[in-house]
DNA sequence: TAGAAATGTTTAG
DNA sequence: TAAACCTTTCTAT
């Protein structure tokens, strides 16, 4: 499910999946033809990730620049032995084929061609990845510390950091104990220092185990650690239950459009 | 098993 | 502010 560490984990696959070989793209769904046509056949240099952003290199400079969105999905599937592609299910955007492995892409926001210069564009508008190791957190605490906005809202900004979704921006709040609706230029610089550590290590977490997984072991109340029955959050999706830590029974709201849970115990 | 809601962003009005 | 995207997951029946 896309938040940062999905594109992260993407880049990754992606990158050893058909890295320094040539690809075979299509678009059965026929919306990507057209981009389809000018990289299939090239070498796939190699997959890179900036937030919820992903971009595959094409040796010939040409760049595929793919955003998820709400719905999209890559689904990945092994070619047969005996060389037949399996037929498109659904509406597949973009299928990209090589030796051993064929990628479908399904219901993104963005997938296009673009030149190498301009994945610059793209990452202008993007505040730094916690992911990535070029990060510098501190162009977001320059925004986050001069806002009057709600750091619920703040989190979300991909202007502000990129990569963080609702799981995330809900759960780390909870985390820190920081009401969400606080605004930014009321947050004490060493909190968010905190909160970035953290972002990073959960982040990295996402990335390795391919789902958000961010309730401490001492939270779980005898849950076992792994398999179905382990809590996954504290607060996001769960409201009207008690709390894991106090027990008060979480809250949600709107906020600037999207789907906002707290406990209103411990985040003050 | 069917229907609603969802981890997000862009575009149109 | 609302629609579009058109899949996946969760919940209700």
């Amino acid at each position: 499910m896309p938040e940062g560490h999905t594109l992260h984990r993407l880049a990754r696959l992606h990158q050893r999946r058909y890295g320094r070989g040539p690809v075979v793209v299509s678009s059965p769904q026929g919306r990507f033809s057209d981009g389809a046509a000018a990289v299939d056949g090239h070498i796939f240099k190699r997959a890179t990730a900036w937030g919820k952003h992903l971009f595959h290199h094409y040796d010939t400079g040409r760049v595929v620049h793919v955003h998820l969105g709400l719905y999209g999905t890559f689904t990945e599937w092994p070619m047969p032995d005996d060389g037949n592609e399996p037929p498109p299910a659904g509406q597949v955007r973009m299928r990209m084929v090589g030796a051993e492995y064929g990628t479908d892409l399904r219901g993104p926001v963005v997938c296009e061609v673009i030149a190498e210069p301009e994945i610059a564009d793209v990452v202008a508008k993007l505040g730094p990845d916690p992911l990535r190791s070029d990060a510098d957190p501190g162009l977001a605490w320059k925004r986050i510390s001069k806002s009057r906005r709600p750091i619920g809202a703040l989190l979300m900004d991909q202007t502000v950091i990129a990569g963080v979704g609702n799981v995330y921006r809900s759960e780390l709040l909870f985390r820190h104990r920081i009401d969400p609706c606080r605004p930014g230029i009321r947050l004490a610089e060493a909190d968010f220092e905190a909160m970035w550590a953290d972002l990073v290590a959960l982040m990295k977490v996402g990335v390795r185990r391919g789902k958000i997984i961010v309730v401490r072991p001492e939270d779980d109340h005898g849950a076992p650690a792994y398999g179905p029955g382990r809590p996954r959050t504290y607060v996001y999706r769960r409201a009207g239950e008690p709390c894991r830590v106090c027990g008060t029974a979480v809250r949600t709201a709107q906020l600037e459009g999207r789907n906002l849970f707290w406990c209103h115990g411990c985040q003050r």
